[in-house]
DNA sequence: GAATTGACGTTCT
DNA sequence: AAGAACGCCAATT
């Protein structure tokens, strides 16, 4: 049980976002005490589909889908965000604050 | 083995 | 205030 990887960490945190909610790299970054790895969390992200994170609901800090293009299709993760009612208009999230989900805060 | 890139964000100028 | 540079750590080339 030594998983305490923050590879580990981030999919923790990621599979705990809520439906239709969505945060930002550094949130979670910044939860697991590295707001400055925030690259890693992407990084991170990249064995997601290995797992079962979601990793559409996670987007950079402006809530653009930086990551979208790392999805089977371009759109797919547009569309997972839409079907949850987060609405995303030129891959960006529209009222992201909105919809941001703060696992600091959240979870505290 | 070394250099470069990468799902970002902060900090300095 | 706006723009440019840096830092993080891992993986890929």
């Amino acid at each position: 049980m030594k998983e305490d990887n923050f590879f580990e960490k981030v999919y923790q945190v990621a599979r705990q976002i809520p439906y239709g909610r969505v945060t930002s790299y550094g949130a979670i970054a910044k939860y697991l005490g590295t707001a400055r790895s925030a690259r890693m969390v992407g990084w991170a992200m990249n064995g997601s589909g290995a797992k079962d994170v979601p990793a559409h609901r996670v987007v950079n800090r402006v809530g653009m889908l930086t990551g979208k293009q790392h999805f089977d299709g371009t759109n797919l993760m547009q569309q997972l965000l839409e079907n949850e009612g987060v609405k995303v208009e030129d891959n960006q999230i529209v009222e992201f604050q909105k919809h941001f989900w703060d696992p600091a805060k959240e979870l505290s």
